[in-house]
DNA sequence: GGGAAATATAATTTTGCATTATCTTGAATA
DNA sequence: TATTCAAGATAATGCAAAATTATATTTCCC
């Protein structure tokens, strides 16, 4: 492209004052920079725009008058073309509320959040942590207009639209040098006998029970905590053992002892983490864009 | 304007290559000069155009496929006004303005209109009538390009190019019946005493008066009128005698009499009908094509 | 864990654009 | 006719944007 808009800019001023001097005022820079743009439109076209009539400013010739409108025309196109860019960045300023499944949150919000202002600078994340019993109730109050959270919570209920973004497969969790721990994959029923930590959540509490009475197991529940890291301090100060979904990155607790992860031999139904809006309201542009990220998200951190 | 046609050219390119060193390679540049104007894109709009991938190139966001199409159609329109600037050099399509003498007008500007439309029919050339004050302020304003018009008219003007076309000996015109219109050929001493009807036309007057004046003559000016048919209107009723360039396919006048055409004896300067340019400026490929037409008229004209 | 591929960043050079000052030209004026 | 004035062009110079090369970083893939 041997022209630039910035020169276009200047020829259509400079015919609309019928001076390079006057243009050159109304655009609030110099003469000579007005000149010299000029003249390379005219070297670049190998036509002559203007006639030069020295103290009597310059006049457009018959080609530089027909090129006249052309140009107005293009540049009134790039300023469309600069509102609607601006544009895509500015409707989504504002404030998205998005609800997220507590145990959930910790390992992918802080990086979802990173991820969406990067992208989309103008808009603002505020994510709220919920069991649950709450999540569904959030969604379908206004009070978030998404949610992260598993789809066991979510049953049959028609009113939500849930998008499978990542499967985790439960895990068996033991103290370091627990007897069990040596084997490479347990079983649920060698389970049975021993005490069970159990995350005590609305629903997480009924989805591991679940997987062992689907084998016709009966857990014993020793202990029943509704915080995360407690359970992984029980077991790993020798109280049981225990099922969860996500795994920390060290398998190590607040309190500095280890524990040990073991994969389960039994065919489970895995727990999935979806995306869940409500069913009949008209998505905001916002929303739109935090669930494409999201699901890119996911997409990479499946591979 | 924030942004520019080139970074708008490495945007569209990276978007179809979907690498930035790819379009670096296919627009002939660096790779940095692509993430650059990307990444400026990028700040200016306030929107993420492309997710980075890292090893795996780059793709494009919801907000950046919404641009590209936008990008695209922009870039069109800037090459299509850079072949249209070009193409008002070069190609003969497009209008052609041209100035001409009012008397020199209807002897040869209907004839040289078809012949230039049946030679270039994609070109348009309009015609100004004017007098010969007007038809050299009309080039310099760049009202038209090219005027017809008589030499002496122009003067000393060093800012205009004449090329002459065709020569004219000015005749004497007389009523039919006139004792002078007996005699094969005229000289301007016998009409000295006789009244003369002048076309009072700026330079044409004073060519006329000068054409006496050069033979020590002060003719008895009894008519002036700016119309050519009127001066011979008067002519045939009566009025006086007249000298005149040009010569009509008929000496009949618009009220049905006669006229007589005499030569002049004494040997005067011809008028010459000249083809004016401006000195300074390009001449458009309209211009030197209507030129050359016009050139070979005159000269069959000529035999 | 190491190599390859892709982009980003850093440092440097080049180019383009802006500025000020000066020159040229034609028109208006005395 | 000489002088002054207005407008554009040209020249010299400084600065900022954009190009380049080289290097770092990240991820994939073996």
């Amino acid at each position: 492209m041997p022209f630039s808009l910035r020169q276009l800019r200047y020829f259509v001023a400079a015919a609309e004052h019928g001076e390079v001097s006057a243009a050159a005022r109304a655009l609030s820079i110099s003469q000579p920079s007005v000149s010299a743009a000029i003249a390379d439109l005219e070297g670049q076209f190998g036509v002559q725009l203007f006639l030069r009539r020295h103290a009597q400013g310059m006049a457009l010739t018959p080609a530089g008058r027909r090129l006249l409108p052309e140009a107005r025309s293009l540049l009134e196109h790039a300023r469309e073309f600069e509102s609607g860019a601006a544009g895509l960045g500015q409707a989504l300023a504002g404030t998205l509320e998005v609800g997220c499944f507590v145990t959930i949150a910790p390992f992918f919000v802080p990086r979802l959040l990173s991820g969406v202002r990067a992208r989309y600078p103008g808009m603002d994340v505020r994510v709220t942590e919920g069991h649950h019993e709450e999540l569904p109730k959030g969604l379908k109050s206004g009070a978030f207009e998404l949610a992260l959270l598993y789809d066991y919570a979510i049953g049959a209920d028609r009113d939500l639209l849930a998008e499978p973004l990542a499967e985790f497969q439960p895990y068996i969790l033991l103290p370091k040098g627990h007897r069990l721990a040596r084997a490479a994959k347990l079983s649920l029923t060698d389970l049975a006998k021993e005490p069970l930590v159990l995350l005590d959540l609305p629903s997480t509490r009924e989805y591991f029970l679940s997987r062992f009475i689907a084998l016709g197991i009966e857990p014993l529940v020793a202990h029943r905590t509704p915080s995360y890291e407690m359970v992984r301090c029980l077991v790993a100060n020798g109280h049981g053992y225990s099922m969860l979904n996500m795994r920390p990155a060290e398998d190590l607790t607040y309190d500095g002892k280890r524990l040990v992860c073991r994969p389960i031999k039994d065919p489970l139904v895995p727990a999935r983490v979806v995306l869940v809006r409500l069913a009949g309201a008209t998505q905001t542009r916002r929303a739109a864009a935090f669930a494409e990220f999201t699901r890119e998200f996911f997409t990479k951190e499946a591979d």
